[in-house]
RNA sequence: GCCCGGGUGGCGGAACAGGCAGACGCGCCGGUCUCAAAAACCGGUGGCCGAAAGGUCGUGCGGGUUCGAUUCCCGCCCCGGGCACCA
């Protein structure tokens, strides 16, 4: 009697005996085409939860079919494992972070374990292992050598509830910490920085060369990068007099075509030249309090746009280049002291802000750029000198238009790229008082963090030396397991550990104690996976070579920017340093919508969380598996319900029961009708032919809740044939053949019951994850007849079934001929017949 | 404001290149089995009209192209996301 499906009698098994078996293990191997696919590495913050679940469970998938498609597959997994959480986990339960971490890793590697993911665990990696960090203290090193690592003091980003600074990518939303959600405060700070920004453009011109990525985070990352072309033009410091200074002071513009309307000068509030320009005189009360007010603000009040803009004038002026017009220097908040130089030319007639500001404190407004339908152009069209200073608007233009009351540049087009911005910009530049200039909205990478749980940097502070990197045969800098973060202690607390020596000139000096941002970590541990052991290097180019790029990535779109530019600036770097030779390092990337539930992502926190470990115990992990993979297309959102595990249940409880019947009775000999003709039998071994073809385009493109369905309709047509052809007039060898079939296909969504299947029902000599992906012939899977539908104007009147040989003219005719049809256009001139070959009959009557 | 997605039955979703809208599954309804229930299995299931045959409406809204539009074009609405006082 056949055993009925059973998951917690066989998955463990199998979990076991593919690790004893090291089945998933690979090298390099040259004869074979390879596949590197990586899910995003989890941090170890515990259980694993649904979005895990679902993001492993399509890494496994794709992983699974490319190998069973003869690829040599990398599919490796590790930890990021450095960060705050562990911190905040110590001190809340009075341990260690490296406790606490270890722990968690070792409770998600049996969770994955138990979700039967083909990873390659001789390559696992941790981050926090000194074998791991000392690389990326390395990369520090190496980066520094090339100029891409600076401290310098700038105004950064505060998290007060994580006590440490993050970079620009960090604070998301309204401005609050990406981890904790905390607001995020500006501090003028002393930090180390990754230059990303040398890397600017090609991270832009780069995200061409991805057609792989979704647009939406292409989208995501050049809005981020922030390309802004325009001029930078001089300003010369004057007296009230008007008498020019040796001193100037330089902007950035996109609109150098709107020079003539600039009526006032603005300067940021941090902008060093405030202070000394108003020390003293009778102006320094109103700017001074600007420039508090502006402290004070948090980063969200600073930006919003709805603000009322405050002001203050500073008692200065400067000339404008292009008409010698002396202009008045404001201070306001709403120019930022982070972007292009922290000053700027206010053209109220062409900004809305300046406008705003213009009209707050009643400064004028003269027209230079009007839109070609304005009344104004009539008046002014010709009008080079400045005779209007006020516009009847109520907003700004921004838009493409006229040049009026712009000296010899008058009737020009003006706008953005346009003739009348090149032709100022040239005059700028043959008189050396402006530039073409490109300004970029990313900001240098900060990467300093002043926490404990995280990897050392690798710098010493000489006071006769300065900051020097720590010398490479001295790498690495271990990190200390004495620091007790339940007493607030930090690297910083320890004399033990920044007590030390200047390697240049041997004299006292003192170890940095930040430790370096996590995602440094994250940017290059896909390298490592392709050579993870090697104790001699980073990695081995060979090696690099045979598995990079990534061809499919998959991991969360909250990563859009963060890890996925990080990880992209560090392969370039690393090119050219000649570590690596692409610039790429994921070539396709699927991005995995959110499992949420109650319409809110899950979270501990909100206490709505769906633990997989109490589905895994009740259906096992199959059913969860392909559950998940079933329930949505793998880039939307998911809204978790248990309401169709039943479903994926009694799918699976079925396909058992089919293949392992159809597997007895073939064993046993029963009697067969060889390649039998009946209408049934075609049509199953039609749809055997057509459902594999469908699998294997669907899992292509991640259509897996297609691909098991199209599984499903085979089932449902094989249960269908076994049930209406009598047993003596079936045709067994092709039933057998379904069921192999039906194993294979079902093997990358459910490895542990494939595997049951296929070597304890089956009795096959080897494990089905080793099996070749079953063939298909398309021509197999076509009907000898088909079935027309037939319209009249547009409208299904009728069928018409005919053999798929017939020509276009049988087809029309046959159509016509049609009872139903003959009805429908008596009496009606009929004007046209279309016919679709293999699609439909289309008749036009009027 | 700018830039990306998305809007299809009671629900999740399908329709790959303009060709039968609603595959597959859930749920629901009816049935078989059972003393009964659960499980399992079988059948039905977009709305409206109709006893049925059949008709008719229907993919956010309004137009357009086409023999034919969920699909292409134009103009809107709503939802989600990114950027945003970035000069």
């Amino acid at each position: 009697m056949t055993r009925s499906y059973d998951p917690h009698a066989i998955e463990e098994k199998w979990q076991a005996a593919w690790d004893a078996a090291g089945l998933y293990s690979v090298s390099e191997d040259a004869s074979k085409p390879k596949k590197y696919v990586l899910e995003m590495f989890p941090y170890p913050s515990g259980d694993i939860h649904m979005g895990h679940v679902r993001n492993y469970s399509i890494g496994d998938v794709v992983a699974r079919y490319f190998t069973m498609r003869g690829m040599s597959v990398l599919h490796p997994i590790g930890w990021d494992a450095f960060g705050l959480p562990a911190e905040n986990a110590a001190i809340k339960s009075n341990s260690h972070p490296g406790t606490w971490t270890y722990a968690n890793i070792e409770k998600q590697t049996a969770s994955f374990k138990r979700m039967g993911f083909s990873y390659d665990w001789s390559r696992k990696v941790v981050t926090c292992d000194e074998d791991y960090y000392r690389w990326g203290q390395w990369i520090f090193i190496k980066f520094w050598e090339r100029g891409l690592v600076e401290r310098k003091s700038s105004p950064v980003n505060w998290c007060p509830s994580c006590k440490t600074v993050l970079a620009n990518e960090q604070v998301v939303g309204d401005g609050v910490c990406w981890r904790c959600k905390s607001v995020v405060h500006k501090r003028e700070l002393e930090q180390y920085f990754l230059k990303i920004t040398e890397y600017a453009q090609e991270l832009l011109d780069d995200l061409d060369e991805l057609p792989g990525w979704p647009d939406r985070v292409k989208a995501m990352q050049a809005n981020w990068i922030g390309r802004s072309e325009g001029a930078e033009v001089d300003f010369t410091l004057c007296d009230e007099s008007g008498e020019p200074s040796d001193r100037t002071i330089t902007v950035f513009t996109t609109r150098p075509d709107t020079l003539f309307g600039c009526s006032f000068f603005l300067l940021a509030p941090e902008h060093p030249l405030v202070r000394e320009f108003v020390a003293g005189t009778e102006y320094e009360a109103a700017v001074m309090d600007v420039v508090k007010a502006a402290e004070m603000e948090s980063a969200i009040d600073r930006s919003s746009a709805d603000k009322v803009k405050r002001g203050a004038f500073t008692g200065r002026y400067v000339i404008n280049p292009v008409n010698g017009e002396k202009v008045p220097i404001w201070v306001s908040d709403y120019v930022l002291m982070e972007y292009g130089t922290g000053a700027v030319m206010a053209v109220p007639s062409g900004d809305q802000r300046d406008f705003d500001f213009a009209r707050t404190y009643g400064l004028p407004i003269p027209p230079v750029v009007l839109a070609d339908e304005d009344p104004l152009l009539a008046e002014l069209a010709d009008v080079r000198e400045r005779v209007m200073h006020e516009v009847p608007w109520e907003t700004a233009f921004a838009g493409d238009g006229v040049m009026v009351q712009s000296g010899e540049f008058t009737g020009m087009r003006g706008g953005k790229a346009s003739e009348g911005m090149q032709a100022v910009t040239d005059w700028l530049a043959a008189r050396g008082q402006g530039r073409s200039s490109i300004n970029f909205r990313l900001r240098d990478w900060l990467i300093s963090r002043q926490r404990y749980w995280g990897n050392p940097i690798p710098a010493i502070h000489c006071p006769v030396c300065g900051l020097v990197p720590v010398p490479e045969d001295q790498l690495p800098v271990v990190l200390p397991t004495n620091v007790d973060v339940t007493k607030g202690e930090t690297l910083a607390d320890h004399p033990e550990f920044y007590e030390t020596t200047c390697p240049t000139c041997g004299g006292a000096a003192r170890r940095e104690t930040d430790t370096m941002d996590t995602f440094t970590c994250s940017s290059w541990y896909y390298l490592r996976y392709c050579d993870a052991r090697n104790d001699a290097a980073i990695w081995d180019t060979d090696k690099t070579d045979y598995w990079m790029p990534v061809d499919q990535y998959i991991g969360g779109i909250e990563h859009a920017i963060l890890h996925l530019l990080y990880s992209r600036f560090f392969t370039k770097v690393f090119r050219d340093m000649g570590l690596v030779t692409f610039a790429e390092p994921f070539t396709n990337l699927l991005t995995q919508g959110m499992v949420k539930l109650d319409g809110a992502t899950m979270s501990k926190s909100r206490g709505n969380v769906v633990a997989p470990e109490e589905i895994i115990a009740k259906y096992g992990a199959d059913t969860l598996r392909a559950y998940i993979l079933f329930m949505a297309p793998p880039d939307k959102d998911l809204e978790w319900s248990n309401d169709g595990l039943d479903g994926m249940w009694r799918f699976l409880g079925r396909a058992w029961r089919y293949i392992a019947e159809v597997a007895e009775e073939s064993a046993s000999g029963a009697a067969s009708v060889a390649d039998a003709t009946d209408p049934a039998s075609k049509l199953l071994r039609r749809e055997r032919h057509r459902v594999v073809g469908k699998v294997s385009d669907d899992v292509e493109r991640f259509q897996f809740n297609t691909a098991l369905s199209a599984m499903m309709e085979l089932l449902n047509t094989a249960m269908d044939y076994r049930r209406e052809v009598p047993a003596d007039q079936r045709d067994t060898a092709l039933e057998r053949d379904v069921a192999e079939t039906l194993t294979l296909l079902l093997a990358p969504y459910v490895p542990h019951m494939a595997e049951e299947l296929w070597l304890e029902v089956f009795g096959k000599p080897e494990s089905v994850h080793l099996e070749s992906w079953p063939a298909w012939d398309p021509a197999a899977a076509a009907s000898d007849e088909v079935e027309y539908p037939v319209q009249v104007n547009g409208k299904v009147r009728d069928r018409l079934t005919i053999a798929a040989s017939a020509s276009e003219d049988a087809v029309r005719e046959a159509a016509l001929a049609l009872p139903k049809i003959v009805e429908n256009i008596e009496g009606k001139t009929v004007r046209k017949v279309l016919v679709v070959p293999g699609k439909l009959v289309s008749i036009v009557v009027g």
